[in-house]
DNA sequence: ATGCACTCTCCGTTTACGTCA
DNA sequence: TTTGACGTAAACGGAGAGTGC
């Protein structure tokens, strides 16, 4: 790892050289007792030493910025498959996949959070799109049915020259009030 | 009962990288 | 061929809920 003396400001970095804040069992529950749960918010540069022999784990580059880890299509493939029967991971199980794939936990767990959203996203998209349509379809069924009415209200006044004039004009209104908000539509 | 330390998840943002005009 | 805009996805950092001591 380049610049392993540099500080490095990640959040609970782990690295050599890093000057990140350590793990829980670091600044845990002193003592020597054991965090209440295993450690899982590693970071995701962790294993510095096997990115180097199989260049597949994230790194800090030059000037401290990190380099964007590309997920090869196998790692993708089987993290879109678990993610198809459940969305969310135990522990152990982001530990035991993260081992698989040959990624540290913490980018199994960046990887499920970011999944989550992108789907949270686009079922978004999908309610507006479907909250859309409905709104047209009720737009232009309102405007069918004050055609209706209008041409209703012209064969009462065309059938019975007797009926009065302010009957019908007030239910017009009555009828064109929207049920929500009460007002004319 | 209360406060503190810690874990875990979510969310918005940042950043590296690929694509395309 | 270069370059800038843009989209995507990995990663970050903070907030808040939950838990144990």
């Amino acid at each position: 790892m380049e610049g392993e003396e540099e500080a490095c400001n990640t959040r609970l970095c782990l690295g050599i050289g890093c000057g990140g804040y350590g793990g829980s069992e670091e600044r845990g529950h002193g003592e020597g007792k054991p965090p209440v749960r295993l450690l899982m918010l590693f970071p995701t540069h962790l294993d510095t030493s096997k990115e180097e022999e199989d260049g597949n784990r994230n790194d800090h580059g030059k000037n401290g910025t990190w380099k964007k880890l590309k997920l090869t299509k196998e790692q993708s493939s089987m993290l879109e498959d678990i993610f198809k029967e459940r969305n969310n991971l135990t522990m152990m199980e982001k530990q035991a996949l993260a081992k698989k794939l040959n990624l540290s936990p913490r980018q199994v767990e960046v990887w499920f959070q970011n999944r989550r959203a992108r789907t949270k996203s686009k079922q978004m998209e999908f309610h507006r799109a479907f909250l859309k349509k409905q709104c047209e379809r009720l737009s232009n069924e309102n405007l069918q049915l004050k055609k209706e009415m209008q041409e209703l209200m012209k064969l009462i006044e065309l059938s019975s020259p007797f009926y009065s004039h302010e009957l019908p004009k007030a239910t017009a209104t009555v009828l064109a009030l929207c049920p929500s908000c009460k007002k004319i539509a």
